[in-house]
DNA sequence: TAAGCCATGTGAAATGGTTCACAGAAGAGC
DNA sequence: GCTCTTCTGTGAACCATTTCACATGGCTTA
């Protein structure tokens, strides 16, 4: 969830010639759908993953030609083929290991889920200015000194971190991390980030979500009227 | 950071005829950014709120737009007038109180942030299944146990819930909900949930979020442009 | 009062993303 | 083997969002 939206995106250099952000979140989703499939499930039709992860049929084939399809009409896609595929896509390049800067209410509550439940991506070293914190281990996971960032990310070829920082810290912090060799931030922190040109900012932002609940999630029956006209022209393929 | 994309957004109602949600979710971001500006800056142009926010001039004054503008040339915007003018846009929605679900490790992480930072909406009610929860007050907030969710939220008028549960509890509750008239859902939990036409879900996925990242943000100093990737979709009901 | 400057508000163009619609391929039934 | 059905892969149409570009008008300076 974020809003961030400067004039960037533009070649995406040679590299990943026109893959959108939009695609690249929604195969993390069909990754993460297609691995909880019952072994009972070596198939899979375009339209039955769509309805698991809410989208279209049209749109997870569209999605899928990036990592060049291999569907067979009749059958679908072979589920271990797909996540294979998906997987090279997202593979190479930057490293797997993940810092987290500050560890307070939030940045623990990260830790114990993406220790728990994610596996592409890890959590390889906390960082905290609190000596309460450092050199301590918070669920499983060595609490650093800010003092060792750089150490630490150079030694672990670390390329992504997450800000968990109050909000006054962020900027300052995120300068830290791109100094070190960061070139990857999810940002908790309701600010918007400053950083080099080549430094990518993904912006989570809680409060405006819940805002844009509120805005279109409205109470009363003229909604449902609403929702139940949307219908008569809402074809809903397959 | 979601995903989902039905095919709504239509008309959205004659009532708020063609606001994107992307514009709702800067909205929200300037609001914010212009209550924390100091007394002594009582005007704003619309580059230095881009600036701020990481936005463009012209993104923020096509957004402004919609809340009916007041700038004036030479000197920018009222501050007070534009908070003024966005809580207008924003006001007379739903109710403003919202229920959490599950007040497990993320679920009181969530609490102690919504109850200190943010003011427009606030947690109303917290409820959770398990009895060493219930009946307690965490973080200042009584937790009730799941039996109650009609009647409270009935009695309080809430029409937000925000889900914070185990993957395989998320559908369930969210039926729960909606049977209770809950119309809005802030999702955490990485699963598309089916819901009712005439709700409305945001989801916010952190592991999706991550590899977006991942993806993006590869090491190596071929990248020159900063890549800033957004956002949540919003999905209604089926 | 006139001239220069600069920022707003907004059509229009550009860009990005989603959906449509159909050709072609593969299995099923006969 | 032929036909029927149903799905994939994809150009093209469509829709949403962002950016451009400029007419307009207020403020300042002289
Ligand atoms: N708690 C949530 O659920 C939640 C949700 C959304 C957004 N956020 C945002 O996430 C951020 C963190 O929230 P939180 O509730 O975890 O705050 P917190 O106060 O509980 O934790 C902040 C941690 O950062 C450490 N810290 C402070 N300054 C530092 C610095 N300069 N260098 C290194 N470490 C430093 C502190 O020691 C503390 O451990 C805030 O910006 C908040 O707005 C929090
Ligand atoms: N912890 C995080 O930072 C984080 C981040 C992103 C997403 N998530 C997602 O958020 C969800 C919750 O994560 P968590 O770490 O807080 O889990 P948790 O296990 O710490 O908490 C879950 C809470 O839900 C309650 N619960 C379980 N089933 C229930 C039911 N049927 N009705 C009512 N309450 C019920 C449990 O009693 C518990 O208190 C998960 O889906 C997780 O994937 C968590």
């Amino acid at each position: 969830m974020t809003f961030i939206t400067r004039n960037q995106h533009k070649a995406q250099g040679q590299r990943n010639p026109g893959v959108s952000p939009k695609t690249i979140e929604r195969l993390s989703v069909y990754r993460r759908t297609l691995a909880n499939l019952p072994a009972s499930t070596p198939f899979i039709y375009s339209h039955e993953l769509a309805a698991m992860c809410g989208s279209s049929a049209a749109q997870v084939r569209r999605d899928l030609m990036v990592i060049g399809t291999a569907g067979c009409p009749s059958r679908g896609y072979a589920v271990a083929e797909l996540i294979e595929l998906i997987d090279k896509r997202f593979a190479g390049i930057s490293s797997h290991a993940v810092a987290l800067v500050g560890a307070g209410t939030l940045g623990r509550s990260l830790i114990a889920y993406l220790q728990r439940r994610y596996h592409r991506l890890s959590i390889a070293a906390v960082f905290d200015k609190d000596p309460d914190l450092t050199s301590r281990v918070v669920y499983g996971i060595r609490c650093y000194p800010m003092g060792e960032l750089r150490r630490v990310v150079e030694e672990q070829s670390i390329s992504i971190a997450v800000i968990a920082l109050p909000d006054a810290s962020a900027q300052e912090v995120a300068e830290q991390l791109t100094a070190a060799g960061i070139t990857g931030i999810l940002n908790f922190a309701p600010v918007s980030l400053r950083v080099p040109s080549g430094t990518c900012v993904v912006d989570i932002d809680i409060a405006a979500a819940l805002d844009k609940l509120a805005f279109f999630a409205r109470t009363g029956r003229d909604q449902y009227l609403r929702e139940v006209m949307d219908e008569s022209r809402d074809k809903h393929g397959h």
